[in-house]
DNA sequence: CTGAACAGGACCAATGTAGTCCGCTATTTC
DNA sequence: GAAATAGCGGACTACATTGGTCCTGTTCAG
């Protein structure tokens, strides 16, 4: 019952772009090493999202990733389902067997309620609401 | 992001105990059968629920285990709580190193209030309000 | 043409979940 | 006070998912 790491690295990630967006594109090296995120990693989580059409990658020199779609109009809610698929959280394991014997069996519709509200407040932000602030760690 | 199978046998579980309350205590063996439930690890489940007081354990011949509180007393937050630990929903990867770059990081805020959300669909619904109903599968 | 940069497939490691086994202890019943 | 019954609890195994690496392309600016 935990978002992943991929997604972690994923919305950070794309913070950061946020942030860039008119500079240009920025490489992978540079997003890795700024977030410390293991390159070959974030190169996995970076490809799908740009499949998606939510980065744009530019290859060969002066390459690199760019944010496709403005920041406001990308909702917490589209960006997690894109990296992680859309958040289930409660899966019948009586299916096959039994399920049916439960014809009024709550859980369906309880766990579907969480999953709504979930929903909800992650569709209330957008990428434009997070800041990528390049300051320095308050121990340096 | 998925509740655990755990958690869908304790549910279950105790559904099931909640029905048969009046009649004295249910072995394990009889839940486990009726429910498609590997005996020796709903033992774990209920061992655990015991130990939060949520079912009371009898041992010896006629024993067996007893729903040890009110079904109407007891919402699902709690029940999911004590089978699986407090619902988390996010957790900062960058911790250690660099979480303190992002002073006015939202993350916090977006899961803390996702949290929240969860909980409260959670809290408003107890054991009561679920049945296990006894009929026979649709198909035999 | 060359080297910077991403693409993508195969592969490996760590973790957590699900599940098993077995000897131990407590309780009842005769 | 046996013997049978039922839960306890620790150690163990099996499996899936996640997190992560590596290496061989392909593309493209200069
Ligand atoms: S038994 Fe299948 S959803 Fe409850
Ligand atoms: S960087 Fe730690 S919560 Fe955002």
């Amino acid at each position: 019952m935990i978002f992943s790491r991929k997604t972690d690295y994923g919305l950070r990630a794309l913070m950061y772009l946020a942030e860039r967006r008119a500079r240009g594109p920025v490489t992978l090296s540079e997003i890795a090493e700024k977030l410390m995120i293991p390159k070959a990693f974030l190169s996995k989580i970076l490809q799908q999202l740009a499949k998606k059409g939510v980065v744009r990658s530019l290859k060969g020199p002066s390459g690199g990733f760019v944010l496709a779609v403005e920041p406001a109009e990308v909702t917490l809610q589209e960006i997690l389902t894109e990296i992680d698929g859309p958040t289930r959280v409660f899966e019948c394991f009586a299916t096959e067997s039994d399920c049916t014997l439960y014809g009024d069996c709550l859980m369906r519709d309880v766990f579907g309620e969480v999953e709504d509200q979930i929903g909800k407040v992650l569709a209330r932000y957008t990428l434009a609401d997070f800041r990528y602030t390049d300051k320095l760690p308050a121990k340096a």
